[in-house]
DNA sequence: GTCTATAACTCGATAGAC
DNA sequence: GTCTATCGAGTTATAGAC
């Protein structure tokens, strides 16, 4: 069989590399159908026949993206591990994914904002992330003396807002640092560590 | 002169309210003049003729809502303070600032995100905020042995995203946490006096 | 200043040839 | 599967009466 399967990439993967640009770029509200199928080398109407319309492409889009975002999160939940040790593999997995996607936050948090009813149903498969036993966690170690006392939610959202944020305001930060990209880069990295350590010294007793 | 000039609200007022609304909830792409018509009470024509465009209302409302979100942090660089005091005083004032604005942040990272060319010359009139000035005070308080080594860019940024990323995540953290409007403002009542102590443990030796 | 009506245009989607 | 051409809905913006 001498079929050509060794394409350099399909169209169908052409058009969900180029749609995520744009979506993520725009939003869904400023993505342009036209400017996809720019960017994926082919024309509109192409489109509309892998994905029947726009929602259905931006969906995809969408989901992939949340997926990337959010579970990262689960291992707070999940992995039985000590607390200190916890913090420091979630930041480094937390700051490493973002680096390799670094538009993804804002373009998540952005389009939730839009439209708040449903994203649980959407993300989680309508199931809420195993909270309490975060917090049993914490709880127990305020308890022992090792930690100093902080609601399980504040200490959460300090630790994702340190690692989120930075790549939420990137514009921001390097405008006002005039930074270029590697070196902005360079900072995220040095986060990795950072940012752990900045958490324990503020809760270790 | 029996005039009434005691209008509840001029309609241009009550176009900027309105607009303001509409872009905050949906973006520039995602508004529609219509909407904002509406909910202003008037109709679409009126619109145009206070504002000449879509692109000119919008730029007024970016305008103000930038100004609300991004010059609290020249509390950082000019006041002449101990830096405990300015991370406290920061703190209270950034969050308290959001708190009346809770949707601002998400805002305006959006649409620098979407144009960062030009995002400084429209915020500070050309100006970069005196960074110096505040790395200086940090390092002097290193040498002087009384916080630990740290870049002033990753104190910055832990603090801002401490304040500020919990309002951009609003609808996230409501919805995991199940949280009514009520307890979530709570939440960030307590976290004026909670982020900066969380910062001072964290940096102070 | 405010309204109705409509022009001018953008954009998602479809028809139909190849 | 891929293209060109075009339709039709929805939007910004303007003309013109009051």
């Amino acid at each position: 069989m001498v079929e050509d399967v060794n394409k350099d990439q399909s169209t169908e993967q052409k058009i969900l590399a180029a749609a995520k640009e744009v979506f993520i770029e725009q939003g869904m509200a400023g993505a342009r159908m036209q400017d996809i199928a720019d960017r994926a080398g082919i024309n509109k109407a192409l489109l509309h026949y892998y994905f029947r319309s726009k929602d259905k492409l931006f969906d995809m889009v969408f989901q992939e993206a949340a997926m990337k975002f959010l579970p990262r999160v689960s291992i707070l939940f999940e992995a039985d591990m000590p607390i200190f040790d916890k913090v420091r593999t979630f930041v480094d997995n937390y700051i490493t994914m973002m680096m390799d996607n670094p538009f993804i936050p804002l373009f998540v948090l952005n389009e939730v904002h839009k439209s708040p009813e449903d994203f649980i149903a959407k993300i989680w498969g309508g199931k809420l992330p195993p909270v309490a036993e975060f917090s049993a966690q914490i709880q127990k170690e305020i308890e022992a003396g090792k930690i100093r006392p902080i609601k399980p939610v504040h200490l959460m959202m300090n630790m994702i807002a340190m690692c989120a944020f930075p790549f939420v305001s990137k514009p921001i930060i390097s405008g006002v640092f005039k930074l270029e990209n590697k070196q902005f880069m360079a900072l995220m990295e040095e986060r990795k560590t950072l940012v752990a350590e900045f958490v324990i010294n503020s809760i270790r007793l």
